[in-house]
DNA sequence: TGTTAGCACTCGTTCTCCCCGAGTGCTAAT
DNA sequence: ATTAGCACTCGGGGAGAACGAGTGCTAACA
């Protein structure tokens, strides 16, 4: 058992302590004295004692203090040992469960909308905000491909996936490319890419599809050029936010100066690329300076994943600051991305 | 000319005072005082004279004072002035013209797509928040309709309109509805319904439609039912923001408690419903209270509307404070308009 | 008669000073 | 080992004072 080598350095009544401590701030966004600590429920010992053992909690470097004679603030030291040692999962009331459950009860027969719903609730849930990454669009397989004609010179390209993820953009069709090419074309790549994920479709549109288009087309080579254009997936990852303005009515945040550069943060893209560093197994717990991002040194970023039909992955994350009420957020986290596969793999289910 | 009825009421001192009062007031946000005025550039006259005039002024309702020893401040009625009769175009730098075509130099085919760079082009060069409503979903003509099977249950059913718009949705397929049912539907819809605008798509769907599938495929009840509610366009605004963080920069919104309820605002949906209600010809401007909208009394809001082919509407919005360099922001949105048009109208032109 | 210099007055802002209270560390008694 | 007691620290809040940007008014002037 861990706890063992725990005991070795820290007290039980340690322990104890910072564990009061923590969840004493993480509601009161204030410095914790050792009176107010005395007065809870369960504390035997006196302030003076409590003084001494916080003054050596704060020698191991677990907690801070804000000026010489403030109460303690758990460090980003403090708040991991809490968390991956003092974390214990929090109940959620029968009220709440009720809600969840409804949210989810809509017929969701989309995929991106249930994703989307998910923010929401994880977002309300915890009040901080919610990212979540939808499967990577390069996993997904090629279902279906089709070219609807808009006018003379013009076309809509149009790619269904395996997940029902339908894909378009707008393409200028030569005028030496004839109807009955088109046709012939679509028909040879529903042929030939049927199932290949679309990461690949690049390479094998140059390696098998080149060949029978050269033999079977007029202006191979234009048209070549048309679908390497076309082919290529532009942005491959499908973001959904909820709850970016939870974070202004974090105390933390009430001064604009650091807000501004909060929410650019989480608007741009690094964050993603931050999401994705974090290993895609179970749920992780990023503090403050842990991240490697600039801009929310300030804030905690817990993550995990879900999957569809046990393959494509994604992500559910919930940012809010460092002093994050831990134990709900994971719980709840949890629980969504469980909630979040269960239903995906519902809709799979129909597949076999 | 109208100019003649404001001799009237207002001397031409006036005019100019108050045209100077607010260019200084939108770039300092701070009341302005005589002795400031006295300074620029063309006042001839002392503070003590410019005093005379601006109590004048603020007697008939054009100026306000924050407080009894203050400078002065444009009521909401001396900026409906202003921006009623004194607004003179600005000219853009050709730095900033020169930015402005490049943005839309990229090869933009979609129309969604160059919907999003006129609203980050909006955005970025005035400094507030723009809002575009694309071409309504429902006034676009159905272009051709497909069903994609996923699955033995699940389908993806996708309409492509007019403009190239696709819209899809995953829907469940009851078993008794065999595969070359869905293929003979699929007929008949597209025969049918070519360029019928998608809002009479069910009126449609209930007079024509029905009859002929009675005849034509087994359990046509449940296909009717199917078909009513995919066919039915749930969200019929496209909506694109750019830039709403660029309201915190401004300084009547450093206060938290403003923020907040200004960005809910931005996000809701009244949002829409208020620039729905705008006239649909040309720019016009409201100012502060005007809007009916609680949230943003102390916003200005500029709209004017482009057009693809002459016929589907969108609108182009400019949100600010009621402190807006309006000359600047009406000379923008003009612009960028027109050149939105344009660009939409060089694509339909491949049409004929 | 319109303009302007001069002056008393107003009022928000900023700075200082002071006090309060929450909290600490240390010491000595239990 | 625990705790009561005490001196000390420091941030926050409130009361004044000084400041300054601005006004309105009056009287003199062209």
């Amino acid at each position: 058992m861990l706890t063992e080598v725990i005991h070795k350095m820290l007290t039980d009544r340690q322990l104890f302590l910072l564990q009061l401590l923590v969840n004493d701030y993480v509601v009161s966004a204030e410095p914790v004295g050792s009176r107010s600590i005395a007065k809870r429920e369960g504390v035997t010992f006196s302030p003076a004692t409590i003084r001494n053992e916080l003054a050596d909690l704060e020698e191991m470097g677990y907690l801070e203090k804000t000026h010489l004679s403030s109460g303690r603030v758990p460090s980003e030291k403090g708040y991991r040992f809490y968390v991956d040692h003092l974390l214990s999962p929090v109940m959620l009331s029968d009220d709440e469960l009720g809600n969840i459950r409804h949210a989810y009860h809509e017929r969701l027969s989309e995929t991106e909308e249930l994703i989307r719903v998910t923010a929401k609730i994880l977002s309300e849930f915890t009040n901080y905000t919610a990212i979540m990454l939808g499967p990577e669009l390069l996993e997904m397989k090629l279902k279906h491909i089709q070219m609807v004609k808009l006018n003379q010179s013009q076309g809509v390209l149009i790619i269904v996936t395996d997940t029902g993820h339908v894909e378009n953009r707008v393409v200028s069709i030569p005028k030496s490319i004839k109807a009955d090419d088109i046709e012939k074309i679509v028909n040879i790549l529903n042929d030939k890419l049927n199932m290949v994920p679309l990461y690949q479709l690049q390479s094998r549109l140059n390696a098998e599809i080149s060949g029978v288009l050269r033999e079977n087309v007029r202006d191979y080579k234009r048209i070549m050029a048309l679908l390497q254009d076309s082919l290529t997936i532009s942005d491959p990852e499908q973001i959904f936010y909820s709850g970016k303005n939870n974070m202004l009515a974090q105390p933390e945040f009430q001064d604009v100066d650091k807000i501004i550069p909060l929410l650019d943060v989480l608007e741009g893209k690094e964050i993603i690329r931050e999401l994705m560093s974090m290993p895609s197994d179970g749920l992780h717990i990023r503090i403050g300076r842990e991240n490697k991002l600039n801009g929310i040194e300030d804030c905690s970023l817990i993550t995990t994943t879900y999957s569809v039909g046990g393959e494509h992955l994604g992500t559910v994350a919930v940012i809010g600051p460092k002093r994050m009420a831990y134990p709900r957020v994971v719980t709840l986290i949890d629980m969504v991305s469980k909630l979040l596969t269960e239903n995906l793999n519902q809709q799979e289910r129909h597949d076999r």
